[in-house]
DNA sequence: ACCTGAACACCGTTCAAGT
DNA sequence: ACCTGAACACCGTTCAAGT
């Protein structure tokens, strides 16, 4: 059990780095711009990581981990898998009310080819976390069908990114709203 | 009516630049390495477009262009609005085909705070001629119901979109197709 | 008209040097 | 242990100079 009475320089980082990372991936993740405001130099944060490759997969993976965390409070907090199902988009939407920023996955997933071995399996691991949760509460709720759930899962998945993506291109929040609502009628979400 | 002899300078900065940017972005577009292929220096790119911005929006300009031939032409080869809406997909898997490259506006929407206006604006109007296009088939096929058409268009765009991002984020054109069967047998392009 | 080579400020990264 | 300042090769961009 760790105390956090004030958070390591590794966090602060870290916390910086992700939401950078959130609105310009990891092309767009500027070294001396994150020691700025951090209050060091570019060159300081090669003492906490030992490149930017490494740093990158630490935010990634820890990106992972918080959504785990998050999806277990959901799940938690809903009692019943069907309304966690219906409330899986919030994390996402919560990402763009945090000034139009995406979910790290998706915009490294664009960035992919680009990117260093490590943060790409943290990439997949965030994937593979949410798709599974997905997946979970769909069998539980009886949605399961015939088909297996983890394309089901997979389908909620990349729709509610895409609805993220557009709504971001237009910097519109009500869009993604719609957006969320359509799919729910359409049944994404349950039948 | 232009003849087509040869391609001339401009065109081929273009389509090599297309190819760089759903790759790797606007951001990784790579002034050098663009040059380098066309077999000019760098600084030569000068000579046909004012910047990178510049050049970046005539490339968008051009892709959504293209995009509005492509959409016509299977309009006009499938003859009906429903077969149409199915084949759809066709254009973002072939990017995948094309070496896992995406739809430069997904990319770009990714990268939306980081680009110059000119190219936003590109890249809002490839998505609204997308839209367009689906809405009209929706409403030819007499699929669009009591919700506006767009949106529902919006809708199915969204989902295309983020489909062909995971697809990407881990190399598997099967699992567009997989995605896709899962969103027809959803009724995403019909019922 | 079209291209080059050299230069500028900026990036990731390294490292000797400080405390 | 943690940080800095200066340096490296690389980027977008400019521009004088060539043909």
């Amino acid at each position: 059990m760790t105390t956090n009475a004030s958070p390591t320089s590794v966090d602060r980082i870290l916390t910086a780095a992700t939401r950078i990372a959130q609105a310009h991936g990891y092309g767009g993740l500027n070294l001396r711009a994150l020691a700025d405001q951090v209050g060091i130099k570019a060159g300081s944060l090669y003492h906490h990581f030992p490149s930017k490759a490494d740093l990158a997969a630490a935010v990634a993976r820890r990106y992972a981990e918080d959504s785990a965390v998050v999806l277990a409070a959901l799940e938690a907090d809903t009692g019943r898998p069907e309304l966690a199902l219906r409330r899986y988009p919030e994390t996402f939407r919560r990402s763009l009310e945090n000034d139009n920023r995406m979910c790290l996955c998706s915009f490294m997933a664009a960035e992919y080819d680009d990117l260093p071995a490590a943060v790409q399996h943290a990439i997949q691991a965030f994937a593979d976390i949410n798709v599974a949760w997905l997946a979970r509460m769909l069998q539980a709720a009886g949605l399961a069908g015939a088909k297996p759930a983890h394309l089901r899962a997979s389908a909620i998945f990349a729709a509610v990114s895409g609805a993220q993506l557009m709504a971001r291109g237009k910097a519109d929040i009500a869009l993604f709203d719609a957006l969320m609502d359509n799919y729910r009628a359409a049944g994404l979400f349950s039948a």
